[in-house]
DNA sequence: ATGAACTTGAGAATCATTATCAAAATAATT
DNA sequence: AATTATTTTGATAATGATTCTCAAGTTCAT
């Protein structure tokens, strides 16, 4: 868990947007969730839709410091709640780990994480997003969510290198 | 989240067990962890392998408290921790909640909770875990681990109405 | 029985996240 | 632009699960 590789957001989608119709479109978005416009709010925004895919709250905590120095944790916490509320992001929370969070206008999809480096790889499988629905219906359940998260060891040297001579499970 | 139903643990398996029997059953777990036989140790054991299928750390510490009204908080985390770093109890650590914890003798299985009632079923795949594989495998990875947690609704008239009634989602 | 090594329980420490609340900012109205 | 009702913010305390610390107690091979 060394470094954790970070891939680029939003990799396709609208191109050039001058900055002042970037901020009419994050200012849209706060005001869809009912909430006021302020600087806080944008700049975390605007961080979310523009930086890194999988983020945490500490992710953006810092990223925002970068300009903003006075900028709380509690704020951070608050919006990305409000966000995921609305589906605008959305938060995934494993183990005893911070909780990620991803901008979700991605289509859907599950992750699957190397245990050596933290490298994490997004994958979408049709068929078993359909035997799930199969399995809960099934079993009398009508599916609401899921959660599939797969752990291995990626194809890197160094990370198979680690794997074959770990001492055992 | 009202009542969770608690499922019976080791619906087969062996049966009947002279007291002194299922002690030196227990004995021999606790050695093969390479621990000392302790008090605590046995009262823990004896209840994760003869209670309810699916526990918390909390439910462990007040069940074995019925008898031993001094045992620890610590203590039950610690043993715990060491029975599933050898896999005799798998640990599932999901959202902020507390850990659930069940003996691992039984076949590898996921599970599908009702976001209502809390009910929880168990179910096992092949197909989904062979598709699982597949997806490592195609990514260059080679799988080790996996959560998959599925969440809905059950058939029971409550929660189908709570469901119904429900705001939105 | 003896003692080295291990274990225990109480309470402190962590860590991520939430709750509080007084001070500051926003936005709708004069 | 000034007023003000309503929100929002950030510092800090609180939470809750889990882990750590360590002095006191227990286990077990000899
Ligand atoms: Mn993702
Ligand atoms: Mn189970
Ligand atoms: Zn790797
Ligand atoms: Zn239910």
């Amino acid at each position: 868990m060394s470094d954790i590789p970070l891939l680029p957001n939003h990799q396709s989608g609208p191109k050039k947007l001058t900055p002042e119709q970037e901020n009419q479109q994050l200012k849209k978005i706060i005001r869809e969730l009912g909430l006021k416009v302020t600087q806080q709010r944008m700049d975390i925004l605007r961080i979310v839709k523009a930086g890194d895919r999988h983020f945490t709250a500490q992710d953006i905590f810092e990223a925002v410091s970068e300009t903003n120095t006075s900028i709380g944790f509690a704020t951070v916490y608050r919006f990305l709640k409000a966000l995921s509320a609305k589906a605008f992001v959305t938060e995934v929370r494993m183990g005893g780990m911070p909780a990620r969070y991803e901008w979700s206008s991605q289509e859907h999809h599950d992750h699957l994480t190397c245990t050596v480096c933290g490298k994490v790889v997004e994958f979408e499988n049709d068929e078993i997003e359909k035997l799930q629905e199969e399995v809960a219906k099934s079993l009398g359940f009508v599916l609401t969510d899921h959660i599939l998260e797969l752990f291995g060891v990626c194809s890197s040297s160094h990370c198979q290198k680690v794997y074959k001579s770990a001492p055992e499970s």
